[in-house]
DNA sequence: CTCAAAATAGGAGATATCTCATATTATTTC
DNA sequence: GAAATAATATGAGATATCTCCTATTTTGAG
């Protein structure tokens, strides 16, 4: 992890609109992180002191089980917040946040601003908007992961992740996120390369029939 | 649905610290409405008028997929918001939400309080509070569902929902609730009866073994 | 370059959970 | 209070998913 300082941290700081989020000076005591792929953000279990804000990258947010079982419970992008559960409660069990690119997070230490964020309606406003897209999007995720087999969020994974026709995900994140076996996605990844909706290319999974994958994604939306 | 008008209105009005979540004056435009058990307070897939804020009772959240599945997402109580997503967000796809005894909302036109209310300091607060709490249980619920077979779920929703040793719930809603079948949950509720953690005393169920039950849901919290 | 660790791959058998069908018993409604 | 509806109950067979095992290939660290 590295903090940026001095002049690289004004540069960085001259493209960002701090005003949009709050509406009280932060430059002061406020630091800029960038973290690696794979550091560690936030320790699981352990408290952080920075309210983070990320500007670039991407994060993965895990959970671990009594009984050893890893979930990776959601990805974080930019223009999202870190670190917002402990700035709201006192009791909170911290999960760990895991950088998946390069990330570089804006870093308000809470002993120093905690008071005056909970006062600065402007970023009160942004922070209920991104923590109700949150509730939703999990609620959906967990109705979904109720009520559809793999093969139907599988699927919709696939669309949404795969790049120009392309799946190259690897295994091992998507059964944490989707909650399943590494057996069992292989299972399911190779019904589909049975049924030609994929083909296997090397270590990736070229898309063949985009509409079968769409039509079994279609079903698991509520809109 | 009843609405309490006048003296009725400001009879329990009286009661209730409105400073405590609005910094600026509700009276006017606000109503009371009163919902009986099973009234739908707000209808899936039809935007609500209001901003409702439960003071007194308990309601469902359900959401219906594509393919027939029901689930109810949550449960909501008193000084809780409902609606609060159609205030944050344009485009949504509402829940349905059912009274599930006699509760009493605020009701806040949202056409008319939308504006002050995003900009209200201590109501924003408020909600972010509650929107964290949300996101944390709707994210603890799904992770666990992935996690754990209904074993430990429903151990820990009897010690939950129990009173005074005796479970009494519904199968209907619990299998609403915690995404199983119908036949599902009674195989398991069958196996705690045999190994003796459960008896059944006409519909309901005596809890034996609160220890063993225990046993089970602890593993399924993070702490 | 080499070795250890991580990722991919698939077999075999178990089990958690589902669907469908059918009865019986409460509860509600007219 | 009879008929309709909702809730409880259980069997039988299917399938979605898991655990454990083993082997090969790729990647990363020194």
């Amino acid at each position: 992890m590295e903090i940026y300082r001095d002049e690289k941290k004004r540069l960085y700081l001259e493209q960002i609109l701090l005003t949009e989020l709050f509406s009280f000076p932060v430059e002061e005591n406020m630091e800029i992180h960038e973290y690696k792929r794979d550091d560690w953000i936030i320790q699981e279990g352990k408290r952080p002191d920075y309210l983070f804000y990320v500007l670039e990258g991407k994060a993965k947010i895990y959970i671990t089980h009594q009984n050893g079982k890893v979930t990776l419970i959601n990805f974080i992008n930019d223009q999202e917040y870190i670190g917002e559960m402990e700035l709201l409660h006192d009791v909170y069990y911290t999960k760990g946040i895991q950088a998946s690119t390069k990330t570089i997070c804006l870093a308000l230490p809470m002993y120093y601003y905690r008071k005056r964020l909970l006062e600065d309606t402007k970023f009160l406003r942004e922070l209920s908007k991104f923590l109700s897209a949150k509730a939703t999007h999990m609620a959906a995720k967990y109705t979904q992961s109720l009520a559809f087999p793999l093969e139907n969020r599988l699927a919709e994974f696939i669309l949404q992740t795969s790049d120009e026709g392309v799946y190259k995900e690897k295994h091992v994140t998507v059964c944490d996120y989707l909650g399943v076996s590494y057996r069992h996605l292989l299972y399911v990844l190779n019904q589909f390369c049975e049924k030609e909706y994929l083909q296997k290319a090397g270590r990736n999974y070229q898309i063949k029939q985009f509409d079968s994958l769409y039509r079994l994604a279609k079903v698991i939306e509520n809109k």
